[in-house]
RNA sequence: GGGCCCGUAGCCUAGCUGGAUAGGGCGUCGGACUUCUAAUCCGAAGACCCCGGGUUCAAAUCCCGGCGGGUCCGCCA
């Protein structure tokens, strides 16, 4: 609806263009003005033509608006300084939009592209902490965002099997004879965790041990020892079991992991080895290397370790190139540490494999008040410790408010509130942002997340109350809507174009804000607007109902649930 | 030392391919619950957009130089 009336506007202006005898892209999109009051669409196209024409471009706008012929959704075309600006006519437009409005609102029509978009990709060496958090919390919100916006997504998580950091527990295992179920934790991950950071204190005061561990890597690479490698898949698969579930409850889950071993085991990282020195790239030294100095990059790119084995970066090629087979465009997330990696990467690609290079969105780190988190040291909160403390917190908020709900009652509601709050606090910043992790600013339920889904169980309770059926409800063709109604008009309109902006820009943050104008619009509408028994009951009804699929809908980019009641 | 990122009201932040009075939120102050639940609403105060130059009709936005914070420069991942 609103990319229709975006279009009859266009159109109206290219036509009244072609009066000024001068050559204009015609393909331009229009802008909504920084306050309603200027408007409800803007063109900037007087910009463009002043440049040419060398008159100012509030002249221009003056005289396009005049020539502009107004189409009949609008209720006039006003030039507004350099800006030409289209004012809906809500009388005519808001029964158009409303009855447009179902389940599916959102949701833009498809696109033929395939995207692979790889997120968190955590080590398996124990429990995701609020680190990695972001980087799931934004994969798979703007996972959500891509599939709405009508591509086709795939997800997944690379696990990397063969570090020096699976290793390590190994050896805790093997040599130092600590058992995984006798670590302190309550969950198989947390275990594992302890079991890492206890070798890892062992290593430091034996030095030695570190050769034990470079060869335990060499063996599991080889392959040799199938008791060695039960023993390594075992470790993984437990972490990653524990990583899993933590990721379910945040309303995570990946279409696939991908094992970073397989690509050993089925000769793609040797192949690819094979032909990067066919084509007289690798250096050889004390390890095998490709040097980047040709191409600006200081850092050498390790393909070897002096003991032949191969490194993280070696088995990522391969991955990548598994990864481009399977989908047009493929997209990482990754914190701004791998910066440099993923340069490297890019060069090696684009100039020596000659196959595109991966998009990289980075985000920058989280850390606590005393400094960056660690798993090695056992530094760090476990998402698992912030999600329960935040469903404990929004637990007792909801039990503060209505006294009579039952326990049971209570904790699913809980669970998506406190959820809720953490996904909503990741996603509304830009991720460039660096994030010194407080509680307090992280578990907030003022404004935030809770009161969005607050107007949501407001609409809900709304409509429960009325004994209508919605579905049979019409809106009367004389309904002239006041202020407040074409307000929430105005906010429920602009939700397809919110999500087809934030699909190509790939950020996440603006729907955040979508989602929290559109709750400031509909609360002030329920608070000065009467719905149940006003004379315009109806149509306040379907109001009430279209605004609940959208906020559902916008929440759901965010993977937070909107809860019925709370 | 070099590369990259960030620096916007007391606090968190949007805007950064230059263009409308710099948009939200928290907090503060004042008002609104016998009303479809106040996790709400209405109103107010609060910004040398880190500093200094430059480009431009126009700079929070672009360029140069500083300052402050983060991060990378591992045969780690």
């Amino acid at each position: 609806m609103y990319f229709e009336i975006e279009k009859q506007a266009i159109d109206s202006i290219n036509k009244a263009v072609q009066d000024f005898d001068c050559e204009v892209d015609d393909n331009f999109r229009l802008e909504f003005p920084p306050n309603p009051k200027l408007g409800d669409l803007a063109s900037t196209i007087s910009f463009d033509l002043a440049k040419k024409l060398k008159k100012s471009p509030n002249l221009i706008s003056e005289e396009l608006a005049s020539k502009i012929e107004v189409p009949e959704i609008f209720e006039k075309v006003e030039a507004v300084g350099p800006y030409v600006n289209f004012f809906i006519n809500y009388d005519v437009f808001s029964k158009e939009l409303l009855e447009k409005i179902d389940e599916m609102y959102g949701h833009l029509p498809k696109i033929d592209e395939k995207v692979v978009l790889e997120h968190t990709s955590a080590n398996p060496n124990g429990p995701l902490h609020i680190g990695h958090v972001r980087n799931s919390i934004f994969g798979d919100s703007l996972a959500r965002l891509l599939k709405l916006s009508g591509r086709d997504v795939e997800t997944q998580y690379y696990v990397n099997d063969m570090g020096r950091q699976i290793a390590i527990i190994v050896l805790g295992i093997t040599e130092l004879g600590l058992k995984i179920e006798d670590q302190e934790g309550d969950k198989i991950d947390h275990k594992i965790g302890r079991l890492y950071f206890k070798t890892n204190e062992k290593l430091e005061e034996n030095e030695e041990l570190n050769s034990h561990v470079d060869a335990l890597i060499k063996k599991y690479e080889s392959g040799d020892d199938p008791e060695l490698n039960r023993i390594f898949e075992d470790v993984v698969e437990k972490c990653l079991s524990g990583i899993k579930e933590t990721l379910q409850r945040i309303n995570i889950d990946h279409d696939s992991f991908e094992w970073e071993g397989q690509f050993i085991r089925n000769n793609d990282v040797w192949d690819m080895l094979d032909y990067i020195e066919e084509e007289g790239f690798v250096s050889k030294g004390e390890v095998d290397f490709i040097d980047l100095t040709f191409w600006q990059i200081e850092k050498e790119f390790i393909l070897r370790r002096s003991d032949g084995s191969s490194l993280y970066s070696t088995r990522d090629l391969a991955y990548h190139r598994f990864k481009n087979k399977r989908g047009d465009v493929v997209l990482d997330i990754l914190g701004s540490d791998h910066k440099l990696a993923a340069k490297q990467i890019k060069v090696i690609f684009e100039e020596i494999l000659r196959e595109k290079a991966p998009e990289v969105i980075f985000y920058e780190f989280i850390t606590l008040p005393e400094g960056s988190m660690s798993t090695r040291r056992g530094v760090f909160i476990s998402v698992d410790e912030l999600v329960d403390e935040a469903v404990k917190r929004a637990a007792a908020e909801i039990e503060k408010r209505n006294p009579n709900l039952s326990p049971e009652e209570v904790l699913p509601i809980a669970e998506q509130i406190g959820i809720g709050a953490i996904r909503f606090f990741i996603a509304k910043l830009s991720p460039e942002k660096h994030i010194k992790f407080k509680w307090d600013e992280a578990l907030s339920f003022e404004r935030g997340c809770a009161s969005i889904q607050y107007a949501h169980a407001r609409a809900c309770k709304l409509l429960k109350k009325s004994d209508k059926n919605i579905s049979e409800l019409t809106i009367p063709d004389d309904w002239v809507p006041n202020e407040n109604e074409i307000d929430l008009v105005r906010t429920l309109a602009k939700f397809p174009q919110v999500v087809e902006d934030s699909a190509n820009k790939q950020r996440i943050h603006n729907i955040t804000q979508y989602c929290q104008d559109l709750a400031n619009s509909f609360n002030k509408f329920y608070k000065a607007e009467q719905v149940i028994g006003s004379e315009n009951e109806d149509l306040r009804l379907i109001l009430v109902d279209k605004t609940r699929i959208v906020l559902r809908n916008a929440l759901a980019i965010l993977g937070v649930e909107a809860p019925e009641k709370m």
